[in-house]
DNA sequence: ACAAATAAGATTAAAATAGTCCTATTTAAT
DNA sequence: ATTAAATAGGACTATTTTAATCTTATTTGT
């Protein structure tokens, strides 16, 4: 349940991975075979990046893509939001989401709303880098 | 994104209903006529609660449904946990995910693992009464 | 016996998600 | 100029998940 989409999924270890090669550009081909995903599904993926400003596409045979937002300045939130995807716990609070048929005495609304703002938060306040961080220190602890 | 499944909309909406209504059962026809919702589903979400102990059943002709825990005591995430549901934001975190294949050097599972229990924690700490609370809350404002 | 309720298995329908295929365009190197 | 390797993007297909329905059985107060 609250599964993220794989889109966004491959997009988070995409950038995650981007954001530790912080020499040049990396193409979709390396990316994917680094972390085992469909080059076809990857390449619709790194678009959207590119197209709202996360990443940056350089075209031609020696192209590929980087960062276009430090990884501490870059929220999950932002990445969420390149799919044009939003957190919406029912449906009535969707996209494009036609009314509802107890819209006026509906007891769920906005409390969902309030619930939602929290979820949002934890998006937002958690960055690309802060993710990486998280990673290690789970790592660290496994040492011991 | 991140949408709740309708049985636990559904949940959610009959057991708000069910906590104002103090005074003896409910059946579910009531319920669904009430909340316009489709009866022959609902009464599968019933089942569901009912074998769980978040409500209780009687059955036969003068039968239906009431609360068996104090709303204020009766938790989102106990509804969610009732439909075997569990935040899992991708799916090598999942009920019965099998093994992922990059699972040794994945950069992704610890973090997420994190922020899941942030989110698990939103709903852990609200009650199907917080609920009504923020809906008055909400409605309240709107009349100044 | 009857009516109105819950219980539950099986099946179907619909919607959302994930993945693939194909073609076009760009650009560095030769 | 040609080629090779990259991104761009439209169209389509497959898969999975979710939602809903259909059917039959059981319970119980009158």
């Amino acid at each position: 349940m609250l599964k993220f989409p794989k889109k966004v999924e491959y997009a988070i270890l995409a950038l995650q991975l981007m954001s530790d090669t912080e020499h040049g550009l990396i193409s979709t081909k390396e990316i994917a075979l680094h972390l085992k995903l469909s080059f076809e599904f990857l390449s619709k993926v790194m678009q959207v990046l590119n197209k709202n400003g996360i990443i940056q596409s350089y075209q031609g045979i020696k192209g590929g893509y980087k960062l276009s937002i430090e990884p501490n300045k870059l929220k999950i939130i932002d990445v969420i939001r390149a799919f044009d995807e939003t957190v919406n716990l029912v449906d009535c609070l969707g996209n494009h989401s036609e009314k509802c048929i107890r819209l006026e005495n509906c007891t769920l609304r906005n409390p969902i709303i309030i619930l939602q703002e929290k979820v949002e938060k934890i998006f937002y306040e958690t960055s690309i880098a802060d993710l990486s961080r998280y990673d290690q220190l789970s790592k660290i602890k496994l040492e011991y």
